[in-house]
RNA sequence: GCCCUCGUAGCUCAGGGGAUAGAGCGUCGGCCUCCGGAGCCGAAUGCGGGCGUUCGAAUCGCCCCGAGGGCACCA
């Protein structure tokens, strides 16, 4: 691509002027301003000092050995600023990256290996909601992050496994299973039973001669699936604590920690010093009572997944559990582990609003909205696009009857219109005969409309969007870029018309290649947001 | 008190140490003979405060202010 080339056309004038070429401070960007070129380098600005030079000598004779020897595409490179050194391309370079957009299609265009070296294998956990009630909308930004990401990894050559973690041993199961057992007998749930609706719903739907627990699990799992299933997302493993205690590994977990010598016995508890790395505090593993804290099973799970054979371990978890990260991390390493080879994202706190008013949680029956009810109220889409729109790091408000207009205050509408736009072009073409010609045939030098090159740039991109928000974990940025090509499909389908009595047959076929890739572009980044893409709305 | 995230336009949010900080909504003003006007174009308003690092800071560091969350032998 246009980028490695002229990196390395930089590193070569570099060495040809005696300056020692750093590969980290070699950078090329797109400016924001298109007078400062279709790219930019900082690097002389970057190691003047070090190389003893003046920037913008620096600067100027990189420009004059470029000048004399262009890389491809490049129609001239000037300096300005206090250094910088602009490359200005011929439109050609954005041709050839159509060209590319369409032999790579939606399978292989923008899809970097960032998997170096190892076997890869990824476990995302994500959502892993107690299995004692419906989901909630909080649990709908962790899905759809979580889902997303898993998505980006696969893309940038990970082998990915979606896994949700099932508490389904203690004392809230004990709890769900008792209420659930007091409303099947019409009493009230116990003082600190579980009060929601669902409880005397689904206590309606057991069975009498049902085991509370078991069923209610059950229950709770299949609303859990079939909502999740609602908005596209399924896992590759359901994992249960339960079976952490049947098989033995939270013994053979607790004889490790015992083992490393990082265990202690006080007050009658068993202790884990978790503080030798660095966390703020040591954390009980075994109650005076002989009981589990919830730390053990968390640990021999975690455990677990390393022992699958998973190169890297990436937990999605709400913000109300940041405190839990240090002790995994530590518990980790006392067990062998390399902690960097276990992240936890965390997603901020999700305020569900309905036209600016917080809609607020009843106390009194412990009843919220359900993710269920938001997606019946607004759409799956929607609710992704929503959910994946703004970075994890921010809190969200998450405005039902905004998301849920069919007007622009919803972005779903905006990108899906361009998407089914592009669609209706290749339709149009169809009804009124275009013979389609390949694109060797096609002159694709006559696209130099700004709107045309607009979107050529935007596409141009897309890899680097990609291996971004793989990297940072960020699948809002892939939201932007949807975003931001959809713009530039409508100012496209407004200025320039692909089938019409002005526009020359020839102009039509390279105008018919700029839809085929833009299609690519939004199919790929509606993927990732597991946003369905149609063909018409 | 300590820890995490955040503070950017009237509102909701983008913004990889770069050059004159962007988008949508809302407001005001334009554009419907042609592929879907659920669209396009134009105008106005901004980095919470301070000090540093740097050739260059919305971005990195420290302090202050403000919002949310977390600091159990609960999960």
């Amino acid at each position: 691509m246009i980028r490695d080339a002229l990196i390395e056309a930089l590193r070569d004038a570099l060495v040809v002027l005696g300056v020692d070429p750093i590969p980290e401070l070699i950078n090329i960007e797109q400016p924001a301003r298109r007078e400062h070129g279709d790219w930019s380098s900082n690097v002389a600005l970057a190691t003047a000092k070090k190389a003893g030079r003046n920037p913008r000598e620096l600067a100027q004779q990189l420009a004059e050995h470029l000048t004399a020897n262009p890389p491809a595409h490049v129609r001239q490179v000037d300096i300005a600023g206090p250094g910088f050194v602009n490359f200005h391309l011929d439109p050609s370079w954005l041709h050839a990256v159509l060209a590319i957009v369409v032999a790579e299609g939606t399978a292989g265009y923008a899809r970097p290996d960032l998997n170096a070296g190892s076997t890869g294998r990824v476990n995302v956990e994500f959502v892993s909601a107690n299995p004692t009630g419906p989901l909630h909308p909080g649990h709908g930004r962790n899905a759809c992050y979580g889902d997303s990401l898993a998505r980006l990894l696969t893309r940038c050559g990970f082998d990915v496994s979606r896994e949700y973690y099932l508490n389904d041993r203690g004392v809230q199961m004990d709890k769900f299973a008792q209420s659930l057992l007091a409303r099947k007998k019409g009493e009230d749930v116990p003082e600190d039973g579980y009060r929601g609706q669902y409880i005397i719903d689904w206590s309606a739907e057991m069975p009498a001669d049902a085991d509370p627990g078991e069923w209610g699990e059950a229950r709770a799992i299949a609303d859990h699936r079939a909502v999740l299933g609602a908005m596209g997302i399924e896992f590759d493993a359901w994992f249960s604590e339960r079976s952490l205690v049947d098989s033995g590994a939270i013994d053979a977990t607790l004889a490790d920690l015992r083992a490393s010598g990082h265990v202690y016995d006080d007050g009658g508890a068993v202790w884990l010093r978790t503080t030798d790395f660095g966390d703020d505090k040591d954390r009980v593993l075994v109650k005076s009572t002989g009981e589990f804290t919830y730390v053990l099973p968390d640990i021999a799970y975690h455990r677990d997944k390393f022992g699958r054979g998973f190169d890297r371990l990436i937990d999605v978890w709400g913000a109300d559990h940041h405190g839990y990260v240090a002790r995994m991390k530590a518990a980790l390493q006392i067990l062998g582990h390399d902690p960097d080879e276990f992240h936890v994202a965390l997603t901020q706190f999700v305020t569900l609003l309905r036209d600016g008013v917080e809609v607020k949680i009843s106390k009194r029956t412990g009843d919220l909205v359900e993710l269920r009810d938001l997606i019946d109220e607004v759409g799956a889409d929607a609710a992704r696009l929503t959910f994946l729109l703004q970075s994890a790091d921010t809190q969200q408000g998450f405005d039902l009857a905004k998301v849920a207009a069919q007007g622009m205050e919803n972005p779903v509408f905006y990108v899906q219109m361009a998407h089914a736009r592009l669609h209706a072009i290749g339709r149009k073409a169809a009804e009124v005969g275009v013979a389609r010609q390949p694109i060797d045939a096609v002159d694709l030098s006559l696209l130099v409309h700004e709107r045309e090159i607009e979107i050529l740039r935007t596409l141009a991109e897309l890899p680097d969007v990609v291996a971004l928000a793989c990297r940072e974990r960020a699948p809002h940025k892939i939201a932007t870029w949807v975003r931001d090509l959809a713009g530039t499909v409508h100012g496209f389908h407004h200025d320039c018309y692909v089938i019409s009595d002005q526009t020359p047959p020839p102009l039509t076929q390279a105008r018919l290649w700029l839809v085929d890739a833009a299609i690519v572009g939004l199919a790929i980044g509606l993927d990732l947001l597991g946003v369905s893409a149609p063909d018409a709305l």
